[in-house]
DNA sequence: CCTTATAATCGTATATTCACGATAAACGAT
DNA sequence: ATCGTTTATCGTGAATATACGATTATAAGG
């Protein structure tokens, strides 16, 4: 009776909220975002993250198999992408299903936008 | 005689180059580009650039003029932002003239696309 | 409880980042 | 040539990033 549904899709992001942020705010927000990105791995694992059909679970195990580091290594590199807000990870048993935050791409584009562009 | 003219239009980057780059070299690009803006002085010296009338020049004074920091530590942003491909500056007497480099924004957007959707 | 599997954290070493003041280099003007 | 302005680089110290192996924590299953 086991369910193997959808186990990650919670607390997305919004960008509308982006318009009530402080230009400050989202040049900090920005910068932590672009931070997450600033290495090859950790694009590769958002790639990963962000391509996997819906229904389909990502653990750790998964991403560590699909990388040429040590697992110590690629949680670091997973908790940099939590900390800066780019993917969550969900408890499963002994496992932990990471997934992309809902709408952090939209939500990154956005930041670039107001951060960039305009005054 | 001395004309006060458009003082950095060169070198643009070329978004349709990005789909003959390998995955590989598009993730390291946008890690690099990503590590550019990882900071939020170096966000809003990008905006500053990005947001100058293409006649109007901006030099590294100005620069360091609009920020709370020293001047060796807006030299150290705008060299890593040379370095990671987003700006470009031209001497001007003694000055340095600084802008965004061409397209860059456009670049970048399709290098995200590329390397993290896909595949 | 004990074992197994999984993932996070610790400890460590090295490298890089970031800030600053001080110095050097480049250039125009005198 | 010399001077003053402007920018880059050097040297330093503190903090953070990155990698690894070893250890710990967590949860499922027997």
């Amino acid at each position: 009776m086991k369910e193997e549904k959808i186990t990650c899709e919670v607390n997305p992001v919004d960008p509308n909220e982006i318009v009530e942020m402080s230009i400050d705010a989202c040049k900090s927000r920005l910068a932590e975002l672009s931070k997450g990105l600033a290495h090859p791995m950790r694009v590769e694992i958002v790639r990963m993250l962000e391509n996997k059909p819906t229904e389909e679970r990502c653990v750790c195990g998964d991403i560590v198999d699909a990388l040429p580091l040590a697992q110590s290594s690629v949680s670091q590199h997973l908790k940099v992408l939590k900390e800066t807000g780019w993917i969550q990870g969900e408890i499963d048993g002994p496992r932990v299903c990471y997934c992309t935050v809902g709408g952090i791409m939209e939500y990154y584009l956005a930041l670039m936008k107001r951060s960039l562009q305009g005054e």
